[in-house]
DNA sequence: GCACTTGCGACATTATATGTCGCAAAAAAG
DNA sequence: CTTTTTTGCGACATATAATGTCGCAAGTGC
């Protein structure tokens, strides 16, 4: 069945199937995986692809310590098919200047080849013309940037493959209150990420009930020998709307109504609440507009509007009023506690 | 020259040179940028090529409905040559649910096929196991999503295009004040992503002042045959810290001292506000610390600190101390008149 | 120590890639 | 509208590269 449907086609096949550096596959194992899509080959005509073509003019290495070689692609090598085209390589930049604030370090830096990918695609273009586009693009986050929680790359490496592949994991985890570090075997079920944080849901081994875990306090990771439980419909949705992350939702949308100042209302044009919001021009104001809008109930929606501070007058949902005036009241307490104890 | 440096390559590299489908490239024209690259080619063998070896191997489309036949990859194609690896898979998931909220959909698309990519793989894997990892990967982004405002994917194209290459375009624009469209040569300088809209630095054509100009309202954009006005020295970073965006900076960092509750004491051990930060327990209190740390003097900073309402009672600087309490008092202001309007 | 695997040089054979030529159809130029 | 140029494509001969086979040496595992 070796229909010479074609080398190049074959090797292409080849350089997929191996992984960049961390990894690296055996020469008879390509040869298996060559064999299971249909390219039925001589082990000599692979070990001369691989020594001979491939590793001449592609960045691949060969670990030659042990008998059956592994190959591995560099670290930082990437080539996409299709090239990046101008707009894309933008968009990549104004990506990672976006989750540079948003994921840890280790994280981005798994996609940090695209990134470079594009970097040097632009510099390429600037280089004659001398057009700096690193001072010209800039992406402003959307609230304060607090500095991302490091994780161990090995420790990433480790639960995402464990999470996908339905596996347990040991873990040595520094526990937040005890301070001290504890072995734990782990049932992965989903992970988020919320703000500058990651954590990993998982039931601890013999238990029923799902923890959270934050990932950078996971001080070493590896996949477990003990089979994985399930827990049944698990829904990562469900799990943050009960509360977990302290975005506890309501059951259904609600309808805010607000006095909302000028700066409010041209934001809100621009990029609305939701899609069914209103703005209609309150008249004997000075600038001052009413916004009709229905929103999810949820925690989120109300820190927005609390962050507007005096731009925005809720008058309904009446909760949300009430704690938004509770929330001031207490703050101007702390403050006259404050300055007449100080002053 | 025409070396055999290999067919693979040479192949390789005419990939690398089709586009994907908006664009195209002609065969002369193919062959000409290959004879640059050394690739001395007869035009026949490049024709065999694209038509016989990669157009049947590749989603390769050819548009022969004029004669110098032009060819383009497939829309939605996606080649990684080290082959996407799960961690990184997950990494891109989390990544597209951050942008989704932050970057126009247009913007996001021109990036789908890597999404698309690593979504493939993870039902790849999960085809056996039914791992359904789209019901356990999350991410919470760091404050309420609005809409992001909706870009014309053309736009995009030409303005970042426009700005790299350095070229003038014509565009009509729909101004916020007048809502009517006007037809202006702008001379991009330099692009902001903030919050979920997105904005073009320029000069209109014969003025020396620079403006923003939102894209989504750009209705349309051509290059134009203006030639480009460079304005010296522009660096995008100090024209925002001038407080073009609502994000005055002041010079140099400010000294924060404030008392915090233990909720933020937590998150701030974990993901700090700065390098420098320091975190003490506050006797007689309960539960409460004293935070103390560098922090640049801006306005985000500001608001995160507003956010975290009666969590945090903010000592120093003084400014920011007074601007919280007035804040706060305008807000029990509006509330108070209110209800005793209303009620 | 022994069977087994893996890498590699050499060689013959097959398959493939490449340039050349001629023709036809389509653009471009006049 | 005609002429010239460009482009695509089938055919063919030839050079070139790719592939399987064999033998040997060196490592690996029992």
């Amino acid at each position: 069945m070796s229909e010479p449907r074609d080398t190049l086609f074959r090797y292409l096949t080849m350089l997929q199937l191996i992984p960049r550096f961390p990894g690296r596959i055996a020469t008879p194992v390509l040869k298996e995986k060559l064999a299971e899509r249909g390219f039925n080959i001589d082990t000599r005509s692979l070990q001369r692809d691989l020594s001979q073509k491939l590793s001449t003019q592609f960045p691949i290495g060969c670990d030659d310590s042990q008998k059956p070689y592994r190959w591995y692609f560099d670290r930082d090598f990437q080539c996409q098919l299709p090239a990046l085209d101008v707009p894309s390589a933008l968009t990549l930049v104004l990506a990672e200047e976006y989750l540079k604030g948003l994921l840890p370090p280790v994280v981005v830096g798994q996609l940090s080849p695209h990134f470079t990918d594009a970097r040097k695609l632009l510099d390429d273009m600037s280089a004659n013309g001398l057009s700096q586009w690193a001072r010209k693009v800039r992406a402003i986050p959307n609230g304060k940037a607090l500095i991302p929680a490091e994780i161990n790359e090995a420790t990433w490496q480790t639960i995402s493959q464990a999470l996908l592949e339905q596996k347990a994991v040991d873990v040595i985890y520094l526990s937040r209150t005890s301070h001290s570090e504890k072995a734990f075997t782990l049932h992965p079920q989903g992970i988020v990420s919320r703000h500058s944080a990651t954590y990993l849901l998982a039931h601890v081994d013999g238990f029923k009930d799902l923890r959270q875990f934050a990932l950078h306090r996971v001080k070493q990771a590896t996949l477990s020998q003990q089979p994985w439980q399930e827990q049944h419909d698990f829904d990562v949705d469900e799990y943050i709307k009960g509360g977990a992350f302290g975005y506890r939702q309501g059951p259904s949308d609600v309808v805010l109504e607000a006095d909302i100042a000028k700066p409010v209302a041209w934001l809100l044009q621009e990029t609305p609440l939701s899609d069914t919001q209103s703005i209609e021009a309150l008249p004997d104001t000075d600038g001052w507009y009413r916004l009709t809008a229905h929103v999810p109930d949820d925690q989120q929606t109300l820190w927005w509007l609390m962050g507007m501070g005096p731009n925005i007058k809720v008058t309904a949902p009446h909760a949300w009023r009430e704690t938004i005036k509770t929330n001031a009241e207490q703050m101007l307490a702390h403050y006259a506690i404050e300055s007449s104890s100080s002053s």
